[in-house]
RNA sequence: UGGGGCGUAGCCAAGUGGUAAGGCACCGGUUUUUGGUAUCGGCAUCCCUGGUUCGAAUCCAGGCGCCCCAGCCA
């Protein structure tokens, strides 16, 4: 795709950026990837991830990894350790620079007392209904609360008393004095210290005082030095308060925070309340079911990193709300994998096929390409023999008008095998193909006819005697929304059909080495990665594109 | 007349006054030991209405539509 004419990405982001240095603003670039670490991260999150440190990188700059851990009610370790396997996967480094809120707890405190000596946030002992109540509506401007013109020294000594633990949760919170008035409700005296006496995954129970996301943020970025701050449009209102904050604070650094869309695919559901309710529940096996759009879930369908990051490079980075359609993500994985997975045959659901004129016995090895589009990869061995297996969907007894894989009297080619022509279909009692008696052409060894005739179907098959036994699975991501931007219900609306177990698989014998984790093309049946040590067990990761169903649904 | 954003093809998305990139999807041709791949071609006048201008998707005015904000979440 991009070789020959790269995407833009981010094209005013960068512009931004690259104005910022021209003007003499940043020699060095920093930008910071900050997910709160409770949860999994999902391909929602690849967009933050590689547009933070691509832009980084673009500009010779860094990209921090920033844990936003201000609040241990929701986070855990099992989290932070995910996340950083989950964006080294992706493929990025973020060198020394790992970073957590949490790091900067002893300064957001003093900087909290600075606000507090300067007159500009108190602590307020309202009750957060009667805080909700003052606050007014988005119509309509708020009160002033009644605690709001406590003396600094008074407010400081609550404040500490606050940090001391004296107070139980929801006791008193700490403000910003700004303008209970302001037509953008964060500016109406926003909370920036709330009391949780809740153990924190790294700071245990030093703190039962928590800055909140307004207090912490900008700060954070501030001491990191980042230069520009990239985060999504639903913050955009909270710039002003971002920008507040820092211009009341003594802060050794000025960030800038710059707002985009975020990721939306249709039908797919990127609420993380919502995945940790599926795993929570039970509707999955984890946050790496192969189901789930969390990294962690495509890394074991099989998506390689590369297709991740050449999908949310075409995607680009816009500030208008918008839904992918999953084709696109598709279409990513399928020509990566294109290139790069090797090809072997399989078969899902066998169909016996028994070569009547060929020799009983051990057949022979017949060379197969490993990859078509890469002669590098070399080619194997593949047993041939009297008895083989083909697809059952690869024969048709009344085949129908543009059908033209195997049907009685018909002649296929076999893969890297023979010209076969089908005599006859045995049935069972109850009238269904069973076995195929077919004849095959020594001649057409390797798949081409001395005498020039031609074939219009090539079908894959595997040696009866030869193959190996697996389970194969199809994981249909769950839809989670009946429609593409639906709201609903997203668990009731869990696709009933997400998985389909195929356990009678026929593998060629060189499948039986893949290894775990490895994806390969199966001939014409997609792609699929191999699971787990336990047994051999596929999932599919994205199909190939079938001419031939789109065919028929026309008819 | 609460504040803040957004509106270019079925879906993303370039473009910032000079006469609409690219990708996905779709349709059609060629090649082909996967009905795959590759390759070639087709596929929009830019939410609407006025205005400014030789010239507007780009500027101005007025509409319309959609999204975000009333957590002691991030």
């Amino acid at each position: 795709m991009s070789e020959d004419a790269p995407v833009p990405v981010a094209n005013f982001i960068r512009e931004i950026v690259r104005t910022d240095i021209e003007e003499g603003r940043h020699a060095n670039i920093v930008t910071r990837f900050p997910p709160e670490p409770n949860g999994y991260l999902h391909i929602g999150h690849a967009k933050s991830i590689c547009l933070n440190f691509g832009i980084a990188e673009e500009f010779g700059g860094r990209c921090h990894l920033r844990f936003d851990d201000t609040n241990p009610a929701k986070e855990e370790q099992e989290y932070i350790d995910a996340i950083q396997r989950d964006v080294r996967w992706l493929g990025f480094d973020w060198g020394e620079h790992l970073h957590y809120a949490s790091d900067y707890f002893e300064q957001l405190y003093a900087w909290a007392e600075h606000l507090i000596e300067n007159g500009d946030a108190y602590v307020d002992d309202q009750t957060a209904d009667e805080m909700r109540a003052a606050r007014g509506t988005l119509t309509a401007p708020g009160t002033n609360s009644p605690f709001r013109d406590r003396s600094p020294e008074e407010n400081l000594d609550l404040f500490r008393r606050m940090r001391a633990g004296e107070f139980p949760n929801g006791a008193r919170v700490l403000r910003a004095k700004i303008d209970m008035a302001s037509g953008n409700i964060n500016l109406r005296d926003p909370v920036l210290y709330r009391i949780i006496h809740t153990a924190h995954p790294r700071t245990g129970t030093k703190w039962c005082i928590y800055p909140n996301y307004d207090f912490a943020h900008g700060q954070s970025d501030a001491i990191e030095g980042i230069t520009h701050s990239l985060c999504t449009l639903e913050f955009e209102d909270h710039r002003p308060l971002y920008d507040w904050l820092l211009e009341h604070l003594p802060v050794p650094s000025r960030p800038r925070q710059t707002e985009f869309a975020r990721l939306n695919i249709a039908y797919t559901v990127l609420s993380k309340r919502v995945l940790t309710q599926l795993v929570r529940d039970g509707h999955v096996s984890g946050w790496d079911d192969p189901r789930m759009p969390s990294i962690a879930g495509l890394r074991r369908r099989g998506v390689p990193p590369e297709a991740l990051r050449d999908f949310i490079n075409r995607v680009g980075v816009s500030r208008a709300n918008s839904a992918v359609e999953v084709a696109m993500f598709d279409a990513c994985v399928r020509e990566y994998l294109n290139k790069a997975a090797s090809r072997y045959m399989a078969v899902l659901r066998p169909l016996k096929v028994v070569i009547e004129n060929y020799p009983e016995g051990d057949g022979e090895d017949l060379d197969a390409v490993n990859n078509p589009e890469d002669p590098e990869a070399g080619s194997r061995k593949v047993p041939f023999s009297r008895e083989l297996y083909i697809e059952q969907e690869d024969f048709m007894e009344d085949p129908l008008k543009k059908f033209f894989r195997l049907s009685p009297g018909k002649e296929v080619r076999l893969r890297y095998a023979y010209f076969i022509t089908c005599r006859e279909a045995v049935k069972n009692e109850a009238g269904e193909v069973i076995e195929l008696r077919c004849t095959y052409d020594p001649e057409t060894r390797g798949g081409n006819a001395p005498d020039g005739r031609k074939v219009k179907a090539t079908l894959h098959w595997v040696s009866a005697s030869h193959a190996k036994a697996a389970d194969v699975r199809i994981y249909n991501p769950l839809f989670t929304r009946p429609d593409p931007g639906a709201d609903g219900d997203p668990i009731a609306d869990l696709n009933p059909d997400s998985v389909e177990v195929i356990s009678n698989a026929q593998l060629e014998p060189a499948l039986g080495a893949a290894a775990v984790g490895e994806t390969l093309q199966f001939e014409r049946l997609g792609y699929f990665c191999r699971d787990s040590d336990a047994g051999l067990t596929f999932n599919r990761t994205v199909g190939l594109r079938d001419t031939w169903a789109k065919e028929q649904k026309k008819s």
